[in-house]
DNA sequence: AGCACGCCGACT
DNA sequence: GTCGGCGTGCTC
């Protein structure tokens, strides 16, 4: 009988190497690219990932696999997407590879615990320790240990009844499936430009394969009971098809998991990186497996291995924490339409002040395009005025002038709620001697240290840093003479809390509200109304839904018009758009009252006209001449090394190699603003490309050209929001 | 990422 | 004389 030939298999694994390594399957083994399989790895053995699979040619000797693992294969559209995402972010695959099986545990089934019922059989000694435990199963099956707890016994009398036959035991998984999804649920009704929002989402759904769309709708026009529809037709459609809900980090509180029980009668699995271990097992596993219909979450919920993926749900779309910028470096937003093509589903880009990119590739005729002008309900947008400070200046030493605080009286006596938003954290952004001037320095990097009177301390908010703030000037000596100049929410708040004594005042910034968790509890404490006047930075902008909120007050609309950045302009207007929309979202009529010293600026008399064209067109001018996205391309290279000689001989030998493209041009070494970060010495390089170049290719290109010293870290950020 | 190899400083 | 620091290089 002939030999079948010798099976090779390429494995990837989920580190930092440069490309999948082969091996020998062992005979009578069958592996398919997906599956999960341990081979040797130098001199130990590591877990990985067939790529592919194909005959051995013998050209090469090579170690054979030492085994194939359970867990859900992973298909091909997942392995696609690990490989373009990899080309396209220029990272070895195995690196994308790592953030898809983050969590290691889940490819084992589900633990399993004995948990014990009564049977009801009658026994023959029944002591009162055996009552207590017997009724304490009357309140539902748990573990012995439970029960025992419960009963306050020791659990070998559990074990006793079980043997007894009063007692039956059952094996249940600890890692539950999620309940399904019911499509066919009432939603809420829809008015007629909702419905006509929804069938057009529906048909494209019905369609089936990728497409785009963006659903362009003002805060509080519904825009997520019109998703939803598109989701439910879906599920409908197709029984085993799974949805992706990306939504900022922010949003995952208890009232969007509350949305989506009402319309879909079960929560959806949720992801995000602080998920706690358990949860995340469950919540991969579930996913991975295909059973998890409906799955919400954070931009890491991009790289889930969903088999049967059929739609992307990207709310809040121009949200710029869809970027990270740490360690790997991406856009979900950008990640999810690359996904719904590789994976044949429909990608649906959700926004009331959606980015310039993804309004380019709408009006291009890319993207399909839907739009919800109007609030539901007879919520109305709220009224936006411009409280010009050179007329009514505020009092020496305080920030909110007089008309802002009889709104905000109006608005108390009424029993509603309100925002004061600023984007500054801490109580002064500026501490300077008021005997010689000297102003507090960070160490490390050229920014001021910012006074924060509820820890004590001076704080630099690019690298951390901290001191207790000094009693004696560093530089002249003299005593008590240090002051905190300009307002951060923390004085704002002061200043509230003396202006309104009677008022529950709360800051809400992220050093108030540190993790996630902390997060969700002071939005529900919002939401039910435990907090009169919110003082927030950035954070309190987000997408949450306050109805008791009717009047916001930006004490600083001109904070960020100014500046560097590129995308300042847009940001500050989607900040404000959405700050302003916070306001008045039930039933109630929302004010927005924005201070500002500068009311003829474009932005903000585009705010208050509620001309968002106008801004855009003034914004893609400025965008299109200076040929930056979505009319052009960037990359950026940063290195960074223990100490500057070192950045610096690199940075000249990066230099050099950078290839010559037509369409390209390379800016740099440059050191950035932040100069030194954690000890590091930091260069940068910016890329600026033509639209039609392929801008990852020739960051590929450069790279693989260079071989700086081990000492020296080169990452490549593709569309770099940050320039830090 | 691991893990080994390798070449310079303080210890029994 | 050795133990061990982490810089450098390799893993099919």
């Amino acid at each position: 009988m002939p030999q079948p030939p010798a099976q090779r298999a390429s494995v990837l694994f989920p580190m930092p190497l440069p490309e999948p390594f082969d091996y020998a399957v062992p005979e009578g083994v069958r592996v398919a690219p997906g599956d999960h399989v341990l081979a040797p790895l130098g001199k130990r053995t590591a877990p990985g990932v067939v790529w592919a699979v194909g005959d051995d040619d013998g050209s090469r000797a090579l170690k054979t696999l030492e085994g194939v693992r359970g867990g859900p294969r992973l298909e091909k559209p997942v392995r696609d997407f690990i490989d373009w995402t990899a080309r396209y972010l220029v990272e070895p695959p195995g690196v994308i590879l790592r953030t898809v099986l983050r969590s290691p545990a889940a490819l084992k089934p589900s633990p399993v615990e004995t948990v014990y019922a009564p049977t009801g059989a009658a026994i023959a000694r029944l002591t009162p320790a055996r009552r207590a435990v017997l009724d304490a199963a009357e309140d539902g099956p748990a573990s012995a240990a439970e029960l025992a707890r419960r009963a306050g016994v020791s659990s070998s009398v559990v074990k006793g009844l079980a043997e007894a036959g009063a007692l039956s035991a059952r094996e249940i998984e600890i890692d539950p499936p999620f309940d399904p999804p019911d499509p066919y649920g009432e939603g809420l009704e829809l008015t007629a430009q909702q419905e006509q929002a929804a069938v057009i989402l529906r048909r494209l759904v019905a369609a089936g394969g990728f497409q785009a769309a963006l659903l362009d709708g003002v805060t509080g026009s519904g825009k997520t009971e019109v998703y939803f529809e598109a989701v439910a037709e879906l599920l409908r459609r197709e029984a085993d098809a799974q949805v992706l809900v990306l939504l900022p980090e922010i949003a995952l509180t208890q009232a969007v998991t509350k949305r989506f029980e009402d319309r879909f009668g079960a929560a959806p699995a949720l992801w995000h990186s602080g998920l706690p271990d358990k949860e995340r097992r469950r919540a991969w596993r579930e996913v991975a497996s295909g059973r998890a219909r409906i799955v919400a979450g954070a931009r890491s919920s991009i790289f889930l291995p969903l088999p049967k993926l059929r739609m992307v749900v990207v709310d809040e779309e121009h949200d710029p924490t869809y970027k990270q910028d740490e360690n790997l470096t991406y856009n979900a937003r950008d990640l999810a339409v690359a996904r719904g093509k590789l994976a044949g589903a429909a990608v649906i880009l959700a926004s009331a002040t959606p980015s310039m990119e993804t309004l380019v590739n709408a009006e291009a005729g890319r993207y399909v395009q839907v739009r919800l002008p109007d609030r539901v309900k007879g919520a109305v947008l709220p009224e936006i005025e411009l409280l010009d400070l050179r007329e009514y200046p505020a009092e020496k030493g305080e920030w909110l002038s007089q008309p802002l605080i009889d709104a905000a009286a109006e608005t108390l006596e009424r029993g509603e709620q309100v925002l004061f938003y600023l984007n500054r954290r801490g109580f002064a952004p500026l501490v300077l001697c008021r005997s010689c001037g000297e102003k507090m320095k960070s160490p490390e990097a050229d920014r001021w240290l910012v006074e924060h009177r509820y820890t004590g301390r001076l704080v630099c908010h690019v690298t951390g840093f901290s001191m207790p703030k000094p009693k004696h000037c560093p530089h002249c000596g003299a005593e008590d003479s240090l002051i905190g100049v300009g307002p951060g929410v923390e004085r704002v708040a002061e200043e509230a809390a003396r202006k309104f004594p009677d008022a529950r005042v709360e800051v809400f910034s992220s050093d108030t509200a540190a993790s996630g968790e902390a997060v969700r509890a002071l939005v529900e404490r919002m939401e039910k109304g435990e907090i009169d006047i919110l003082v927030g930075t950035q954070i309190a902008a987000k997408g949450h839904n306050f109805p008791r909120l009717t009047l916001v007050g930006v004490v600083d609309a001109d904070l960020g018009l100014a500046g560097g950045d590129l995308r300042a302009g847009e940001r500050t207007y989607q900040t404000l758009v959405q700050a302003a929309g916070r306001a008045g979202r039930a039933d109630r009529p929302g004010r927005a009252i924005l201070q500002t010293h500068k009311p003829e600026h474009e932005a903000l008399q585009a705010l208050k006209n509620g001309d968002r064209d106008a801004f855009l067109e003034a914004e893609r001018m400025m965008r299109e001449v200076l040929k930056l996205p979505p009319y052009g391309r960037l990359a950026a290279m940063i290195l960074s090394a223990p100490d500057a000689a070192l950045v610096d001989s690199a940075a000249k030998a990066i230099a050099a190699a950078a290839p010559v493209a037509e369409g390209v041009q390379v800016f740099g070494p440059a050191e950035p603003p932040l100069g030194v970060v954690r000890g590091r010495w930091r260069r940068r390089f910016l890329v600026q490309a033509e639209r039609n170049v392929d801008v990852s290719a020739y960051m590929r290109a450069w790279t693989a050209r260079i071989k700086p010293p081990s000492a020296v870290r080169v990452s490549v950020d593709i569309e770099p929001y940050s320039f830090l």
